[in-house]
RNA sequence: GCGAGCUUAGCUCAGUGGUAGAGCUCCACCUUGCCAAGGUGGAUGUCGAGGGUUCAAAUCCCUUAGCUCGCUCCA
């Protein structure tokens, strides 16, 4: 146990093996690499590929309430100012030139008691500005740290024809929400998945493929209705308090709070299905202080990597931040029209509306919120209207990758029949998720007949699933290299497979389990569905 | 971005100014009746890159890129 934790916690040995078997590469190594780019192989693009695709089908494809998007990498600009990239993304910094600390302009002058100065499109330190660290005052000018990459649509590079690739999928979703809403026949509560490359000029790129400036997100969208529809429509909103069942389809009585908890829920139940146990998985709460101001509540999953505990996926309440900042900034409305809801009001008299609305009124008022706008929604409410609220799961693919990969790494101490140490060094891969599911050998290459028959078996395998071909080396050999990458199942064409000998195992073969190493006697006509159920 | 350490074959690494190496891997053939170690033969390097010092540089100096760690950052 302490010897596998050991072994686990050195990266250097999961690299050299992502290297050594086609996962991971630097990219541009011919050239001397280039920091914070990384490239996925033969066998890490087979895994990576299998994530992606376990993500599609238990999100989108295996529900009937989440649809697909597959949006551009560059879009209007104006969506990284309604988003608040544009501005959050370009902190201001200043280093102290004597003990060499970094800070943030704005907050070291906060902590002075002054205000960092704006002066067109320069931060000014107001004089006397000191570093906390060491009192110094000789500090760098503040300098924006964008960690957006910026590129020019069109020939000419001018401020008009700027624009950056997404440092998040997200946006595309919001932005493309009135055309996916009108299109899809899907009305709320809906969700919107899309996975694909986002970029972010990270100032210090650390941790293998952990923070990478080019990376890919799993992100989904959902939908819901505001609590206050909710209660109009069902008379109630059920909350975690109600200890409602998460396991069971969703409700539409569900507040927010348990639309929540409900997709953290599937998310852990799907890092489960692809090979991450329930217990190398850490949820994190964020605290109110830690929350960004629209946000409700986000919860942090976290694994245990070599290098610290670290997010996988953050599944955040946000409220209808994103929908309401693109309708202020694009003028068009994101309310949605629900049937269910004007229904629900057409019953209410008006007695029972005032009321309502007194109430609403009242609790937003008393979360510090503005009277007239809360007013504004409920009149829109009682027309059917609202802009939706969203729960947002976002995963790093990358991430995820590495996960599964420094969970599935272990060398295991084996003993032969002559008493001889050995390691084998296995990747324990989910075979929903391995690269190669099955490696062909045929036990000796030079008898045609057994040759052919494993070829055959091969060839079609091979239209079912990623299969690996090896004639060379001693069997054991193969079954070690297979062990490598992680391919669950070898299958071994042999002589008994020809019929020679025990004729009754004609058609048979050896399928050997990574695993256990053990080997079982199998027929050929029952591979495919023998590997089918593995995956499940 | 700052500081320290590092970069030699596919991988792990030895080599402190004088002919670039080892183990494993890989390839071919032979052998091989089920868990890497048999036999024979073979391949692979502008010693991260560029410049300098020197009769001579993997080795010393400068610049640069990348990696690791620590700061910093992580909206």
């Amino acid at each position: 146990m302490d010897t596998k934790k050991e072994i686990k916690s050195n990266l250097e040995v999961i690299s050299s093996l992502c290297k050594r078997r086609g996962f991971i590469f630097p990219s541009s190594e011919l050239y001397g690499g280039i920091n914070g780019f990384w490239d996925y192989g033969p066998m890490g693009s087979e895994l990576k590929r299998n994530i992606r695709d376990a993500w599609w089908k238990f999100t989108v494809q295996g529900r009937t309430d989440v649809v697909g998007l597959d949006a551009t990498i560059i879009m209007h600009p104006r969506i990284w100012e309604a988003s608040g990239h544009a501005s959050g993304f370009a902190d201001p910094m200043v280093d102290c030139k004597d003990c060499k600390k970094r800070h943030r302009a704005d907050q070291l002058c906060e902590e002075q008691g002054t205000k960092l100065i704006q002066d067109g499109k320069k931060w000014v330190l107001p004089e006397g500005t000191k570093c906390t660290q060491c009192g110094s005052k000789n500090l760098t000018e503040p300098r924006s740290f964008n960690l957006m990459f910026k590129t020019y649509v069109g020939p000419i590079e001018d401020d008009t024809s700027a624009s950056f690739l997404r440092p998040e999928t997200a946006q595309a979703i919001f932005a493309q929400f009135l055309n996916i809403e009108s299109t899809s026949r899907k009305s709320v509560p809906f969700g919107v998945a899309q996975s694909g490359k986002s970029f972010r000029n990270e100032i210090n790129p650390r941790n293998y493929t952990f923070r990478s400036r080019e990376f890919e997100q799993m992100e989904l969208e959902f939908f819901i209705r505001p609590d206050e529809a909710v209660e109009l429509i069902c008379g109630k909103v059920t909350t975690l308090a109600d200890n409602p069942d998460l396991d069971g389809d969703p409700q539409p009585d569900w507040g927010w709070e348990v639309w929540h908890k409900y997709w953290v829920e599937q998310r852990l139940k799907w890092y489960r299905k692809v090979g991450l146990p329930a217990d190398s998985l850490e949820l994190y709460w964020q605290t109110k202080d830690e929350l960004a101001h629209y946000a409700r509540a986000c919860v942090d999953i976290e694994y245990a990597f070599p290098f610290g505990v670290q997010e996988l996926e953050g599944i955040a309440a946000r409220s209808d931040f994103d929908l309401s900042q693109h309708q202020k900034f694009s003028g068009k409305s994101m309310d949605v029209m629900d049937d269910k809801l004007r229904e629900a009001v057409m019953k209410l008299s008006d007695e029972e509306k005032a009321a309502f609305k007194a109430k609403v009124v009242a609790q937003w008022v008393e979360a510090g919120k503005d009277e007239s706008a809360a007013a504004a929604f409920v009149d829109k409410l009682f027309e059917g209207r609202y802009i939706p609220h969203v729960i947002e799961p976002s995963a790093g693919t990358d991430r995820l990758a590495l996960a599964l990969i420094c969970n599935a790494y272990d060398e295991e101490k084996l003993v032969d029949a002559k008493g001889k140490e050995d390691i084998r060094t296995v990747m324990h891969f989910h075979p929903s998720i391995a690269p190669v599911k099955v490696a062909v050998l045929p036990l000796v290459k030079n008898r045609p007949e057994l040759y052919e028959k494993a070829r055959r078996i091969f060839k079609d395998l091979q239209q079912e699933f990623n299969c690996f071909w090896d004639e060379t080396g001693a069997i054991g050999r193969r079954y070690r290299r297979q062990d490598e990458i992680g391919t669950p199942f070898c299958v071994t064409v042999d002589f008994d497979t020809l019929g020679e000998g025990d004729a009754s195992l004609k058609d048979t073969v050896t399928v050997r389990m990574r695993d256990s190493m053990e080997q079982v006697r199998m027929p050929v006509a029952e591979l495919e569905s023998f590997v089918r159920k593995s995956m499940k």
